[in-house]
DNA sequence: AATGTTAATTTAAACGTTTAAGCATTATTT
DNA sequence: AAATAATGCTTAAACGTTTAAATTAACATT
């Protein structure tokens, strides 16, 4: 790569010092004194040469590199995938960009991506956490690093926060197969202890109680292995006496209809289902498929605006819990 | 933020000079002849004072920052959701870090996004480029800047690139339809100069030429905006005498697939349809879908190595064109 | 004429590394 | 004993910025 043109090159050109290329560059003109012609030929000269800064010298010397770490659990499922691009919008609309992992659910692969982002001085994280990230996020809090969860969250630690308000949103769609005049409703979820999974299940156990289906609650529970989820995700469609099956996560709703297509059961003759989050394949799956939409665009931007307060020096912790939309198809 | 130990604060502890400290920080403790116990007391003060070298510093001082610009028409899209991961996993296996961006197949926008990344020094790109891109592939060729191009390339301009047999691929398809007794078979497909685009057509026509069916030919061109999109699906699935199509991208095939559920169009009764690129509502959707699928893997994997070569000094251009796989479904 | 004020510019240190070059000291060869 | 080599360490510059402090020049005030 040819060397790029730098601050000295121009200040040798114009003949004057690299403070007031500096000042000039950065718009402190006015503030700095810089003398009204010298500002034009620095401006003239610095267009001639091309002149773009080198963004690593100057957070070397700030000390800010205007990075936000994002680590979400896979930039492959579209979930993440969506909330990413618009964490990447709203950083970018602020002059941040963004740099990316993705922990696979794993808190090693989490804590590991951390170091690795702290290591090239990222401004703060938007972080997604994993179980088990307890640690991960109170030594972030201890050493004083900007970050907001999003998605999930810990009850137990005082952080900024992001997520759907998962209890009601699970207390919902119960409510709803109830009212369809179902009795034997599942939740299918992952074994977690995370705090929306916890939250989710007891959104639809108290739809159940409140009713006094208490008799009929039913929570499956799988761990979240690919053979694992396939083969439970088959016993569970295969049983005769449920009428009515919530899904706890994207992946779990996708895994499910998978299960009822190769089952060879007929949605919503044999039960319903009311699966998580929007998917392409809800509105192809016949019948449509009802589900629980999570407000993404005012997730990821209120989750980068409360980061952005935070690295500029915010202390109170802000906690945001917002409502979920239930999307009303065919299947619940 | 508590500020960062420093290889200086190592120093003074062990009282001894950075210089040592660096040498034993980057393992070259042999090669630069470091006393064995002066080596092991800076490991030791090291691992007190739980130093992590920063990054931002050392990229200053050696002009490379082991980060790769990627660049993809949207992050929220799937298909390059996967690819993405598959280039983020690659990358960290050799030390390096994604910086992401998503262009919207604005050639304005990649324009301005690698500039911003130029100015983070990145070490090199992977693109994704939009149509009109030619200029801003041709300026990183003069400035001498790593790249490979994935996806698409533009036969004009040696580059390294790492894409699909385009060709190929659209021409089986074709040939299938043709062999289940096709004749009226149509190619839908973007409004795009974009290699990519060029060659799925002309899969599709040669093989149309080859089995004598020219007068058939049809292709049908959409602008890559959501509205026409949605309704020229409508008229293109509407015309009573098509007996198959192919779909040229992902993006295109899902819609048709809506276009085709909204106007109670049965498949393969009305008529057969191909994919392209996997999909979980080509699962679902009934019946399930045929689709050309790319070895997204190898393409990621290949792109990462390519560039990592080009970083590393490589001159010579490599370009790889990896072919595809028709999964046989019940949609044609 | 001395002093103070203001405006315009330079100087130089700092950010945290890496690394070429230099300097002692000790060991080996002649 | 002198010359050479090997060992182990330090010095200091460099990367490209930013910015507090110092300097200079011009002008205004006594």
């Amino acid at each position: 790569m040819a060397k790029r043109v730098s601050i000295k090159d121009i200040a040798a050109k114009v003949g004057v010092s690299t403070a007031l290329v500096s000042y000039v560059m950065n718009g402190k003109e006015k503030e700095k004194r810089v003398g009204r012609e010298i500002v034009e030929r620095i401006r003239k000269v610095a267009d001639e040469l091309n002149y773009h800064p080198n963004q690593i010298a100057r957070s070397l010397r700030k000390g800010t590199t205007n990075t936000i770490g994002l680590i979400v659990a896979d930039i492959a499922n579209p979930f993440f995938g969506h909330l990413s691009r618009i964490i990447e919008d709203e950083a970018s609309r602020n002059n941040y960009i963004v740099i990316l992992g993705s922990s696979d659910e794993d808190s090693r692969k989490s804590a590991s991506l951390t170091e690795i982002f702290l290591n090239r001085q990222v401004d703060g994280f938007i972080l997604i956490p994993s179980e088990g990230d307890n640690e991960l996020v109170q030594s972030l809090i201890d050493r004083n690093i900007p970050f907001v969860l999003i998605d999930r969250c810990f009850p137990g630690i005082d952080t900024n926060f992001v997520i759907l308000d998962n209890h009601a949103a699970t207390y919902q769609a119960t409510q709803r197969l109830i009212n369809k005049g179902c009795r034997k409703i599942k939740m299918v979820a992952y074994n977690s202890s995370l705090f929306h999974m916890v939250e989710r299940i007891r959104g639809y156990r108290e739809a159940m109680t409140d009713q006094n289906l208490q008799e009929f609650i039913c929570v499956e529970v799988i761990n979240n292995r690919h053979e694992e989820i396939k083969i439970r995700m088959d016993e569970i469609v295969q049983k005769k006496e449920t009428e009515a099956i919530v899904f706890a996560t994207n992946t779990l709703s996708i895994a499910g209809l998978y299960a009822i297509q190769r089952n060879d059961i007929h949605i919503p003759n044999d039960f319903f289902v009311i699966g998580f989050d929007g998917n392409e394949s809800f509105d192809f799956f016949s019948p449509p498929i009802t589900y629980i939409e999570q407000p993404l665009l005012d997730i990821g931007k209120k989750a980068v605006r409360v980061l952005l307060e935070h690295i500029n020096g915010t202390e109170e912790k802000t906690q945001v819990k917002l409502p979920s939309l239930l999307i009303e198809r065919y299947s619940g």
